[in-house]
DNA sequence: ATGCCTTCAACGTGAAGA
């Protein structure tokens, strides 16, 4: 099973870079992030007719998620719990049934958090916390469970081309960190980082002052993957070269191969 | 650097992103 995260940064603005990376890349599961669209707006045939079941978390203007998946999907749920006045559309969940293995597969839009200090931030350290108990939940389903998407969490400096202009950021501040590795700490693992210990390898470069042509990135697109997910884990990359295609994203795709 | 670029909502220009 290959599962893919990738915040599209809009589905309108993104429907002909995004057909053609499914029509080429093919992942059996991907999660989208800032769809940026309400579900009545999302170009659903476009993946249907690609053999894809289409579920939704959408909201008019920003954020948004969505899984597309050619493997069936059960019990699918949107939102995450914990603050019914949250009304921001950033998280989705559905079990996807393997050949194998049945995975509960979380995608998820952390929120930003700039900024710092502010209700941004509170909000993000909230959410965050919220999180952080659902997870405990998820765990304890037992089933093999994967949260992946757009974390906007640089998790260590060696995930960042210039660290110190993150310092103070609400990616890289110690209160967002600490709530990232608390999240590990319950028993993730963060599935690049099992596979590849390399600097440099980066998610998203801003559209900003030729940050990509610098290579000027951070890795803030992650996999976590419970005990029984991780066990099943083969493999976990970062498809770069999508970053410099024809009116791309600001972030790439982020994958991990399961034996499931 | 309150900057740089891109998207959305809406049709001019501000919010939001990271």
């Amino acid at each position: 099973m290959r599962i893919a995260t990738f915040n599209i940064n809009g589905v309108k603005a993104r429907i002909n870079a995004l057909t053609d990376w499914l029509d080429e890349a093919k992942p059996d599961v991907a999660l989208l992030q800032e769809i940026k669209s309400v579900d009545e707006g999302f170009p659903r045939e476009l993946f249907e007719d690609r053999g894809y079941t289409v579920e939704t978390h959408g909201q008019k203007g920003f954020n948004g998620v969505a899984i597309l998946s050619r493997l069936p999907l059960e019990d699918v749920r949107r939102g995450l719990p914990g603050d019914d006045s949250d009304e921001q559309a950033r998280w989705i969940e559905a079990t996807v049934i393997g050949d194998s293995e049945a995975v509960r597969v979380c995608g998820l839009y952390l929120p930003n958090g700039n900024p710092v200090p502010g209700p941004k931030y509170d909000y993000k350290l909230a959410w965050m916390a919220r999180m952080h108990i659902h997870a405990e939940m998820l765990l304890a389903s037992e089933m093999p469970v994967v949260m992946a998407g757009d974390y906007n969490i640089i998790p260590q400096d060696e995930d960042a081309a210039r660290p110190e202009a993150w310092r103070e950021d609400a990616l890289a501040r110690p209160e967002s960190r600490a709530a990232f590795r608390r999240l590990l700490n319950l028993g993730f693992t963060e599935a690049f980082r099992a596979c590849n210990q390399a600097p440099g390898m980066y998610s998203f470069w801003d559209y900003q002052a030729g940050a990509w042509n610098r290579n000027d990135g951070i890795r803030i697109d992650h996999h976590l993957l419970s005990a029984e997910a991780a066990d099943l884990l083969q493999d976990c990359w970062i498809e770069k070269e999508v970053r410099g295609r024809e009116k791309p994203s600001d972030h790439v795709p982020v994958w991990i191969e399961l034996a499931a």
